[in-house]
DNA sequence: GGTGCGGGCTAACGTGTGTTAGTTTTTATA
DNA sequence: TATAAAAACTAACACACGTTAGCCCGCACC
């Protein structure tokens, strides 16, 4: 089975994955030919394959890598002592800075997950799956000790794990106000809505 | 230039849509063949060309019917005498409603469109910026009028706009809780959030 | 100074794709 | 029942794709 390994930084390989990632988010994974991206690269598409072992398991480590990166956060944040309104923009804030800081990759972990090969779509259902689930447990909690309204939990993660799934607007947002703004506009709208 | 005629209903050509629309939902664009689209209509792929131009046609097709149908909306809520706040959340029930009700078509519309190609893709590009603009042009006036809380107006617009925009999860939780309750738990978390 | 090898190259293979051409069958109408 | 149009079929084309095979260059190292 392929492992879904990262490499050290600078090398080579991690610099196609980060042009893969570029490319797969902008034209999609289907859309995207070795070819293309080898030019990118700026080497022919025989030459990949000295660094890579296929176009597959560039998405693999891309989605992967994303995924870790999630579970790993929501590990911390339900150790931690905060109530579960706090953990809710906890999760919220995180969620929003890898988007600002890792665009490329969230974004196509997210759109483009579909497109792995078994054995490895099943386990990244598997993860998404239960991060979704552990998200949820923290809203019901919150339901239950009287910190969140009333309302399903499965609709309020549904909303707030779609609402940050990007758009090409990102980074044009992020131009025009700050990251940080970025984030509060988000838990604001999100803990308190839209109502003055 | 292609045109965008809708044909009319119970026709084949308009089954063929429709299960193009579910394919690629399901599958993407890119990675369903016209082979398989004409197995699941029960016809050879060939006899596809009987009923329609191409591939990109009925992507075309599905992606305009989709847009055509927000912008006839919003402009209906624009001519309406409602306040600004109550102008987003007739756009959000709609948005809801359409998911509920062609989740197929409002799905790809919403993440298959960049496999369009010029002139359509520029067109729609438009017709998605206008959408987005005006949107965003309600939620600005009713912040100006104290409807609307302080807050970037187009980043409470991107997120409204793609909370919505599907995920596989949509049709299992509207089996769960009813559509009409679907509709009231997103009115309810964007107007007044999740603080109890 | 030879040598191993990482990393680039060209050429090509096999496959799956969207689509067309040409023909036959089915259906509707007179 | 005859006939024309609609709609299915088979066969095939041209192309783009992911990937492999085999080769060659240049650099580090004994």
């Amino acid at each position: 089975m392929a492992k879904i390994k990262t490499s050290e930084p600078g090398s080579k390989k991690e610099i196609i994955q980060k042009v893969a990632a570029a490319l797969f988010r902008e034209k999609g994974f289907r859309a995207t030919s070795m070819r293309e991206l080898a030019a990118s690269v700026g080497i022919e598409a025989a030459s990949l394959y000295n660094h890579i072992d296929g176009k597959n398991d560039l998405l693999i480590s891309i989605c992967f890598k994303v995924a870790n990166n999630f579970t790993r956060k929501i590990s911390e944040v339900e150790a931690s002592d905060s109530n579960m309104l706090e953990k809710v923009e906890l999760l919220l804030r995180f969620h929003v800075h890898e988007m600002v800081n890792d665009y490329d990759y969230v974004y196509v972990s997210d759109r483009e997950w579909r497109n792995m090969e078994e054995p490895e779509l099943t386990r990244y259902r598997e993860m998404r799956r239960l991060y979704r689930r552990r998200f949820t447990n923290i809203v019901e909690k919150g339901i239950l000790r009287g910190e969140i309204k009333k309302l399903d939990a499965n609709t309020a993660v549904m909303i707030i794990l779609n609402s940050i799934s990007a758009v090409d607007q990102w980074h044009r947002i992020v131009h025009k106000v700050s990251a940080k703004d970025l984030e509060d506009n988000m838990v604001s709208i999100f803990i308190d809505g839209l109502r003055k």
